[in-house]
DNA sequence: GCCCGTAATTGGACTAAGTCCATTGTAGGA
DNA sequence: TCCTACAATGGACTTAGTCCAATTACGGGC
């Protein structure tokens, strides 16, 4: 994640605590964090941080492309650090548990011309529900 | 959709003016609309309708299976009728215009064991994104 | 190492979307 | 027709996110 902070850099980003501190909690566990729970943990490390700031940074990092926005839970706007290796969700219906999967295949090449109505399509998402284990033993 | 109106009553649905503007609405144009966009509509045709009402009508139309929710948009949840036919959507990425589509090939057989972790998954959604001819104009 | 312009941060008010709940109303079976 | 369980109401509340004017501070140039 050094690397991620290298390529701000590189892009013109001007390095500030704040920022530190919001890709470190990205880069921290591998989870799929609320913007709210970033700021819990940004917090933690920086107590004077603002949600604001917190929000402006995903934002930047989003559209930089360093880091994916995903809406598998329909409240919460999650951020997936992990966005350099494509890879799809699967959510468990029950607990919200989010993991990251590997399916063979190309979505996008299933999508014939016919079915583009003209749009040029560039991105697929894939979610796939069902209930984890753990939730399937209680 | 009056077979709509039939099924739930079939199902102990209570059959009410409000209920059956809700179930009017969806069926109109087939279009995704937001909760919001229900309300407006519904308010057309029956003016004392209330908000908390359609939601909860929503809710139920969602649980007995009859409407889809999908959060293409990453505000509001949209309201998809089209719940018999399976489909997946494409989104314009500049206007949020979203289409239905049915693209070939099954990707829940696209997931192989190996990247299930125990889940039992039983659906899958699939969301393209892109640019509409449209904006692709502009 | 210091200055300064520009970019970033702050926090609090604001908006949008949705939920909750106690009260009132009514569909439809007996 | 009456009764009751289910449904509707509306207003307060919560949650997620945005906006903005004022303040702060990064980092290039000297």
């Amino acid at each position: 994640m050094s690397d991620l902070l290298e390529r701000l850099r590189g892009r013109g980003w001007r390095m500030t605590a704040q920022r530190r501190v919001v890709a470190e909690v990205l880069d921290g566990d591998h989870v799929h964090l609320t913007a709210d729970e970033v700021h819990i943990r940004a917090v933690a490390k920086l107590p004077e941080i603002s949600r604001a700031t917190v929000y402006n940074t995903l934002g930047e990092l989003v559209s930089l492309g360093e880091v994916l926005e995903v809406a598998t839970d329909k409240r919460a706007k999650r951020y997936d650090p992990n966005a350099h290796r494509p890879h799809h969700h699967l959510v468990c219906a029950r607990c919200g548990t989010i993991r990251d999967v590997h399916p063979g295949g190309n979505p996008l090449a299933d999508l014939p011309d016919s079915e583009r109505f003209g749009f040029t399509v560039s991105d697929v998402e894939v979610t796939y529900r069902g209930v984890c284990p753990t939730c399937a033993a209680a």
